[in-house]
DNA sequence: CTATAAAGGTCAAGGAAAGACAAAGATAGA
DNA sequence: TCTATCTTTGTCTTTCCTTGACCTTTATAG
């Protein structure tokens, strides 16, 4: 025994449409009755894993229509070296550690900041580091995260490892 | 413990989990109701043995997603300077922004941490991001100190590991 | 122009799984 | 013994998943 992993609907939904987007270069249009078929399930489960995963605050824009022939259209969208600001800007006064992981997943993501740092910036706002109680440590790991990525995009990264 | 004596539940299990990880070369991915199924215990039991003896101090790195499709992952660290894992024990449960800086500073002397890792670091330590009354600020700083630590040692620079 | 059908949107309820924590039981040491 | 620490369980909380009922928008047939 050793292999049981029973990944849920929501994550196969999920893969489904990262291969939609891989496919199509950043581009996806989906029928989320069509989909939900597909998968035997309920068509808002369709919209569920789109909102759940396929947020604006993960780097996707969503335009949809009703009726007939209608769709919903996922578009991942890349952060140019100006939005990272703006997305430092967008940071509120209080991050739940859900919405601090997204923002990491997607600068990691972008490429904008290294696999390593990623992980220690996510260690540093793990809820089972930040012990206290909310929403202080909502407020507190606002702060860390923007000393954070702050500190990250005006330190050059140093060539002594010889990459 | 004599070896007459039966391994209690918890040693019983820490094997079997070992054995995954062993299995997954440093990484399993467990259910924590089905391995209490399993040794027919309460789940939390899974959980004292995840807490008591894989810990972040121990060397793991611990994952976790609840709901339907919910998982326990355990990473194993593997710290291959002993120096640093003798420092990273050496931190006390309350460090104070100088004592910080002071182990930021060696590490970084020692080529242990890059220089933008290590800004990055310290800023998430200043008594100026982690607001907040002492002593809790220099338990937390403890903390976050650590597991930073932690998971800049168990992951290799310019290598994708992890999900 | 209107009625109708064909989409997608919203939301709340219920279920599933892990987390937190306290209390009780077991064990080892002084 | 007595006490501190480690184990084990049980209960309640939080987070995530899934469905279903109802609503709004859009296309199109007549």
């Amino acid at each position: 025994m050793g292999r049981w992993e029973l990944p849920s609907l929501a994550d196969m939904i999920e893969d489904y449409i990262n291969s939609l987007i891989a496919e199509g270069e950043g581009v996806a249009e989906i029928q989320r009755a069509f989909v939900a078929e597909m998968f035997r399930c309920a068509p808002s489960q369709i919209s569920y894993v789109i909102a759940s995963r396929f947020s604006p605050e993960k780097g996707f824009i969503i335009e949809s229509r009703r009726g007939g022939g209608g769709y919903i259209r996922l578009i991942r969208v890349n952060l140019e070296e100006e939005d990272i600001r703006k997305l430092m800007k967008g940071i509120g006064e209080y991050v739940s550690q859900q919405e601090a992981y997204d923002y990491l997943d997607r600068l990691r993501d972008e490429g904008y900041v290294d696999d390593r740092t990623f992980f220690v910036m996510k260690a540093a706002l793990s809820r089972n580091v930040l012990l206290m109680a909310l929403p202080s440590r909502d407020m507190i790991r606002a702060n860390v995260l923007k000393a954070m990525l702050n500190a990250y995009f005006s330190h050059e990264p140093d060539d002594e490892q010889g990459e």
